[in-house]
DNA sequence: CGATTTTTTGACCAGTCTGGTCGGTAATTG
DNA sequence: CAATTACCGACCAGACTGGTCAAAAAATCG
């Protein structure tokens, strides 16, 4: 079906899903627009309609598109590698970057999908949803080695702690960020300060 | 301007305010649709548009509606009361409940004004943001008793990794809890598990 | 080069939805 | 009773929707 479409150059191409993951991530399937997906993209409307048949042609190609990525570049190469949480999650981190470098809505898109709800594409969406999300809390969370935890307070909640402080660091690095252009950021600095929580959340939360 | 809709019946104020606060927090400004308000709230558009003069007039009397009521029911009873951070934030899981049971989209509405950006609003909102922000940040992180934290960490991550974990376990909570009605959640439940997250919290990141 | 095929364009379609109006009715007040 | 206020919902012009299509442009091929 998109036969014409991945034989576009790479850069057009990433435009092009770029544009879209914005919009979907931004409002929805129901509320995205394809006018302002073509406006962004900077193409034609025609050219949108020659790639994908339907607006919901291209929403389920960019599904199975940005989980097939994620899987690839993200989810594969943490995924036991290790069995110390916050290893697995400092190299998390890194991968994140590099996969956001490439397609900055990409996590956003993603997100959003956990919340989607239009009709339309409730059952095509679910599936692979449920795929993705369960490989995905495989690869970070499964296997873990939890003996490296300290012993006074119940593995389990250490791991959600430490789970959702990283989380939420990660927004916040996010919100800081998302301004600035991606060549502008000092990732050596912010490599550095989130070493700094890594260390911390080692002190707090592992054997000593 | 607002005399005839302060003068309703509470009941009723309270499910336009909720329609509207729903549809806000779901949409945003700019794609948020006045038919649907009116529609979930079971009045007639004649009727809404009989106590605002306009869209923008609804959404502005919302930020300072909901910022008066969680500057009232929320930040102003839990700033200062305590200097120990876990015992503020238990404090303020209590509190958020209550808020909740009587506007449920409350917080969602007002974490959307944070990426709010229609340009027609832009300028009004800034400030009552503003403003709203930091006196929260205040009550909620001034003035704590930094001393209670363990010392080999710097107090200001420390603080951090507590608040952030705390929001995240906020966040899931509330999905866990959204679907079911309010009457149906088990409150006793619900607290003895946050009780012992805080607990956890309190090994980790205090003085022993 | 010309002929054929593929890619791309953007004006255009019918239809939905937008914020907001307004003449009329129902309820309340004095 | 009259006068005022609260409320309804059909209605407005206009913006925007996903999607089409004839034609132009570009690429491919002999």
């Amino acid at each position: 079906m998109h036969d014409n479409f991945v034989g576009l150059k790479e850069e057009k191409r990433d435009k092009i899903i770029n544009a879209a993951l914005l919009e979907f991530a931004a409002k929805g399937y129901g509320l995205a627009s394809t006018n302002e997906i073509v406006k962004a993209a900077g193409i034609s409307k025609g050219a949108l309609f020659h790639y994908f048949a339907t607006k919901k042609d291209l929403f389920l190609f960019l599904c199975d598109y940005t989980s097939g990525v994620v899987s690839r570049e993200f989810y594969e190469q943490i995924g036991h590698c290790d069995g110390d949480l916050l290893i697995r999650y400092r190299r998390a981190a890194m991968l994140k970057g590099a996969v956001y470098k490439r397609y900055p809505p990409i996590f956003e898109f993603i997100k959003r999908l956990t919340t989607e709800n239009a009709a339309e594409i409730a059952g095509e969406l679910k599936d692979r949803l449920e795929t993705m999300v369960s490989y995905g809390y495989e690869c970070l969370l499964g296997n873990l080695d939890l003996s490296l935890f300290r012993e006074d307070v119940p593995a389990r909640i250490v791991r959600d702690l430490i789970t959702w402080a990283l989380e939420n660091y990660g927004n916040r690095s996010q919100a800081l960020v998302g301004d600035q252009s991606i060549e502008d950021i000092d990732v050596t600095a912010l490599n550095a300060d989130f070493d700094e929580y890594l260390e911390a959340l080692r002190k707090c939360f592992y054997k000593q």
